[in-house]
DNA sequence: ATCACTGCAAATTATTTGCAACGCA
DNA sequence: TGCGTTGCAAATAATTTGCAGTGAT
């Protein structure tokens, strides 16, 4: 974790969103760190997750309001998101043509991009023949 | 408002919005809707623009965790973000291709899209060559 | 006159922070 | 040992909710 220290906390909460390698809230992270550490304490999270965020390893994602989730970042397997609005189910999608329309708009606007969020939301194909 | 009850309030919020049409805080929109009508609430605040959210009369933004964000949707003029992560900067852009990829996306995963967020985080100009 | 809507204050949820104790380096 | 890190509890911030009073239809 260059620089930094490394500790036993960190490491499980490392741990946690590397081997879980899909969207988890802080509770999610919380509840499997404890299974780990009981000792560990929110706060150690939230504080975690922002060096790692920081340092790219995490990705911040903001679906809904009011629920932050994490994902590992992986740059080989980069990927945006299709997300049902019925069931919530969360379907990953990768599209080198956006990806590079993406970088091609940036340029015209003189921006230097470090992230991006790409979300597309609406029905499942189960959600959408659901008699409501 | 089909449906509901016309009252002063949601008259006055739904005036905000469309006037300004930025991407507001709720704190913004309570501001100015004080400016029009100072009995007015962060309860109610909220409750309209919920109602506006869900009849698709304006759109919720997450730029940043924390920070709801409302813009008023007009489908003529859709468009896109990118954000300075430096001054916080907000511009927008357009792109068919991206919104045809995205059409495309959709329907290969069977998907009905009701909506979409799209944002590029970066420096821009201005920023890049800040001394920092 | 009804019943949806409102403002207020209290409740809830998500996140941050102060601080003394702790434990890597 | 020194200082970065931790857990806890209290502080903040954003949003929701209960309820009695108000106002649109």
């Amino acid at each position: 974790e260059r620089g930094l220290r490394q500790t036993q906390q960190r490491e499980t909460i490392a741990r946690v969103v590397l081997q879980e390698r899909r969207h988890l809230s802080v509770e999610e992270i919380y509840l499997k760190a404890q299974e780990l550490d009981p000792r560990i304490g929110h706060s150690t999270i939230y504080r975690t997750l922002k060096i790692l965020t920081d340092a790219d390893i995490v990705h911040e994602h903001h679906f809904n309001a009011g629920v932050t989730r994490f994902e590992f970042t992986n740059p080989a397997t980069h990927h945006d998101h299709i997300i049902c609005t019925g069931c919530r189910t969360i379907v990953e999608f990768e599209c080198t043509e956006i990806e590079d329309l993406q970088d091609q708009i940036a340029q015209t606007h003189g921006f230097r991009l470090s992230h991006h969020t790409h979300e597309l939301y609406g029905l499942c194909t189960s959600c959408q023949s659901e008699t409501s």
